[in-house]
RNA sequence: GGCCCGUUCGUCUAUCGGUUAGGACGCCAGGUUUUCAUCCUGGAAAGAGGGGUUCGACUCCCCUACGGGCUACCA
């Protein structure tokens, strides 16, 4: 039997890491065995749904590079692959399980069943429509037969499933085994709702059946729902497929799953693209490539000692054996340390012409070859491409102010006698490559530490002492440029 | 509350009964450098607790604690 798997988001809003991550690990799963890897939208709940979602998921993926062979974009032989397009399959599967009375009609308004619940609540039970009640509430096992049809014609109806009472279901999860529930647990979960769509449930049933899925991979949320879905599954008699749960990503400190809260509390990305105004891992300067290898060890690791992956190297990989089962929490710094890896062993061409948004902060009229050559001396020293902007800055705007404390630290070693010798070696036209044996000859002859030569430039050039390598900064500015921040220097000192 | 799942350094993890419990991020120290960063070297840092099983348990079983998820006409 082929691999097919499917990555099945609802459209209520941005995709957010976690899903993101169950999409990669479909993805793998599926490549790994040659299989498909199937999009399909779960919009179902047309209240929540929120339109620009959709598009959202579908660029995140092709951000990612994980693209869906089949699709809502890509049709194959399994579609509709939207949930709200598929509507009347639903209606006509769930005939079926009414025909065989593996499913009943309920008339009970939700206001009515909110009532129970909160009366329940008060007496520390929870209120499950079920066996042991469904005969006192309105659902066509109760009524007559009469009236039943009555209220099937008025349309006001949901379909529920109708659990046996009293046996257990046991359903085998590969990643954390044999799980048991008893049926007294679980509710007559609707199938159908009052709208004519159907419930995640039934709907996910009918189509992983449907679409021929081999293995479904989602989150460990859904996990406590497995039991529902074998009962679902065994109702039509359909083969079940295997099932993995993968665990969840959790906060990086404190309770809980995590949230775009936690990224806007912590200054960190929780979105794949720009979402609602917060910038997502693309807009902070994170290459997809290397978000893919940081995800990819959140929950799962082969065994070995690397920390950076290709994609093609986790498909060769990938085993679901591996696969944790505890959650993970969510580590940006680690993330930018991965980023940073990839950054520094990227090819400077190739980062300049995927990512030029980054490289035209610096100025309209920079060309690309500046660019590139700032690129290649700054990329060892960035963690994310949004870096660049002030890493560069100090080739396009001179120092705004001194750092006093290494005025203070020079200002006895005759600064203004070094900057004017470097002004003198500058007039000669002595390239900056071979300004360091000058400097150092100079600096024996008039016995001046040549640490102080260096900081006495830098300060000129930069106006604190940080950045790369100076004689190479200074061998990508301009003559007048170097001239000009050396006058500055000694013009300030003066003052 | 009920049900289900989980638990190795602060974090991500290796270990599939016998190890000085390994690596990575972060942190600390040292080195490289003209400075900062990078980079290199070193360091501190872990088996939740209690019972079993076993010659031997991080590893298998049970209990407790803790964490997480679910408990909707949401997914």
């Amino acid at each position: 039997m082929s691999v097919r798997v499917r990555f099945a988001p609802s459209p209520t809003g941005a995709l957010h890491i976690g899903g993101l991550r169950t999409a990669l690990f479909n993805y793998l799963y599926a490549k790994k065995h040659n299989g498909s890897f199937i999009l399909r939208i779960e919009d179902t709940d047309q209240n929540r749904k929120v339109d620009a979602a959709e598009d959202y998921i579908l660029n995140s993926l092709k951000w990612l590079g994980i693209e869906p062979e089949e699709g809502p974009q890509k049709k194959g032989d399994f579609g509709p692959y939207k949930q709200s397009e598929r509507k009347e399959i639903y209606t006509g599967e769930v005939v079926k399980l009414i025909k065989t009375g593996k499913a009943y009609y309920a008339f009970d308004s939700g206001e009515a069943l909110a009532e129970l619940r909160k009366e329940h609540e008060k007496k520390g039970e929870t209120f499950k429509y079920s066996a042991l009640n469904r005969n006192g509430l309105l659902n066509s096992l109760s009524l007559s037969e009469k009236e039943t049809t009555e209220k099937i014609k008025k349309g006001n109806y949901v379909i529920r499933l109708k659990v046996e009472a009293g046996t257990t279901i046991s359903i085998a999860d590969k990643i954390r085994g044999e799980i048991n529930v008893h049926s007294d647990e679980i509710d007559d979960k609707i199938l159908i709702k009052g709208d004519g769509m159907p419930t995640y449930h039934f709907a996910n049933v009918v189509d992983d059946h449907l679409m021929k899925i081999s293995h479904v991979i989602r989150g460990e949320e859904w996990l406590p729902s497995l039991p529902l879905h074998r009962l679902i599954y065994d109702a039509f008699d359909w083969p079940v497929p295997q099932f993995l749960h993968l665990p969840l990503i959790l906060k990086p400190k404190g309770k809980g799953k995590l949230s775009k809260r936690d990224g806007d509390q912590l200054g960190f990305p929780v979105y794949p693209l720009e979402w609602e105004n917060s910038k997502g891992f693309k807009e902070r300067g994170f290459l997809p490539e290397a978000l893919l290898s940081y995800l990819s060890l959140l929950g799962w690791n082969p065994g070995s000692e690397k920390e950076i992956f290709e994609l093609k190297e986790l498909i060769h990989l990938f085993e679901v054996e591996k696969i944790q089962k505890g959650g993970a929490r969510f580590d940006f710094d680690k993330a930018r340390w991965v980023n940073h890896k990839f950054l520094a062993n990227s090819d400077s061409k190739l980062i300049l012409e995927r990512f030029p948004s980054f490289f035209n902060v610096v100025g309209a009229n920079v060309s690309e070859k500046r660019k590139l050559s700032i690129y290649g001396l700054l990329k060892e020293r960035l963690f994310l491409l949004e870096d660049f902007k002030s890493e560069a800055s100090l080739f396009f705007s001179d120092p705004i102010s001194y750092d006093e404390k290494v005025i203070k630290k020079i200002q006895d070693r005759k600064p203004k006698k070094v900057l004017n010798f470097i002004i003198q070696i500058l007039e000669k036209n002595i390239p900056a490559s071979n300004w360091k044996k000058q400097l150092q000859s100079w600096g024996e002859k008039e016995e001046f530490p040549f640490s102080v030569i260096m900081q006495s430039l830098r300060l000129a050039i930069v106006g604190n002492l940080s950045g790369p390598d100076i004689l190479v900064v200074c061998g990508l500015l301009e003559k007048e440029v170097i001239l000009k921040r050396l006058k500055k220097l000694i013009n300030y000192l003066n003052n």
